[in-house]
DNA sequence: TCAATAGTGTCTCTTAGACAATATTGA
DNA sequence: TCAATATTGTCTAAGAGACACTATTGA
């Protein structure tokens, strides 16, 4: 018992940061500079500092910023993972974190101490994440399915100026599977009608019909 | 940063325990014997203790043994609350989980360390509740209901062996509204058919037409 | 027979999916 | 005009809610 980490436990924020790479949902993956795991492939993480973090979600916050050079417009607790044989350095608990960052801004600078960074497709697993990530990931995963599949929209991946076809794109995309324009318009009339607002005077033109420019409403929530 | 408490967080499992009490959804309190908050009544929690337990799922089932002398029959996380003020000791973090009881076994005994405990109805709490455990409380009931409401059906609350007009009188008093026989029960065939299995011969009788009994079909899970 | 609850049937209205039709641009 | 995408309309089938109806028991 003289053991501090067999009295308490380590406290880790773990976050499975998504956005839309090539028309793909892609996964933010870090390489492990350090042991244990040293050279494998993990979700961005960090150990909880008492002194530091208001809370566990500050906790998660500051992962990402020492990673990213951006704020990570949402996070949101997914789950935990606790046990004593998950973390070789002892008894451990993780807080699994979702989080959304804007397709527009995926390409960001590198933070310090981290050895790589990659976006990677997280259906398209090759190997097998550190610890219990692949876990984690697929859990971040499912969380983020369901609540697009319940009509919440994932806005935050989102420029901030968008078309509905783009909005609907990024559904499709997290959903895997092809939605009809129809439906998705209707419904957006019927559920979203406080969520989108129409930026007036603005179109994005090509080849085609210009289609009408919106944005999320002021206050708005990714929830559902 | 020579104190422990500032170097490794508090970790507690916390529960929030439903069942039904004369036909009315209730959630079991402790009052509080030792500081803080000596007295005032809380939801049942503990400390982790990584030699003994093998997760955070277990630490709520061992503080739920050592309270009552059945071990409940479905426990689910629900989310974590963290930071440093919300427990004097410390820098803390609580792990909260929903779990269910059958309505036949809500009297049971009162364990060894515990100065009281009772079933209060939710909805008509008097009194704030110790630390965070009154916004803990209610989460813990939103995940509840959004889980009836989507179908889910709370069978863990149930006897054993059970008719369909009391299950459907279950869910009533969790989503607090009624709920129509006739819609009701073609949603049992249409999404629960494989949940639900007839108890043959048997059934339960009164001054009315006998009611056919089921029960859960094994390895049946509360889910949605 | 009647009260009381169990269990089923039916009608209508709403919603979801499929798919067609129209609109507007640059080349 | 044509290709390409935006936006809207319509038909149909499935599902939800309301409510009525039948069934079976003990008193």
């Amino acid at each position: 018992m003289s053991n501090p980490r067999q009295l308490y436990p380590l406290v880790f924020a773990d976050v499975a940061l998504f956005s839309v790479v090539d028309d793909r949902l892609h996964v933010l993956l870090v390489r492990r500079a350090e042991a244990p795991h040293a050279g494998q492939w993990a979700l961005p993480g960090g150990i909880l500092k008492p002194d530091v973090d208001k809370d566990l979600h500050g906790t998660a916050q500051r992962v990402l910023r020492g990673k990213l050079a951006v704020d990570v417009p949402y996070l949101e607790e997914v789950c935990t993972a606790s046990g004593p044989h998950r973390d070789e350095r002892g008894w451990s608990i993780s807080v699994l974190y979702l989080a959304l960052l804007p397709m527009d801004q995926v390409h960001v600078a590198v933070g310090n101490k981290i050895d790589a960074l990659k976006w990677v497709d997280p259906f398209a697993a090759d190997a097998p994440l550190a610890f219990d990530h692949s876990e984690l990931l697929r859990k971040a995963m499912d969380r983020l399915r369901a609540k697009v599949e319940r009509h919440a929209l994932p806005l935050h991946m989102l420029p901030q100026k968008f078309t509905l076809s783009q909005l609907q794109r990024i559904c499709e995309i997290v959903l895997g599977r092809d939605l009809d324009k129809s439906v998705f318009r209707r419904r957006l009339k019927e559920l979203h009608a406080q969520n989108l607002v129409e930026v007036n005077g603005e179109m994005v033109r090509g080849v085609q019909r210009p289609a009408q420019l919106w944005r999320a409403a002021d206050g708005f929530k990714f929830i559902g």
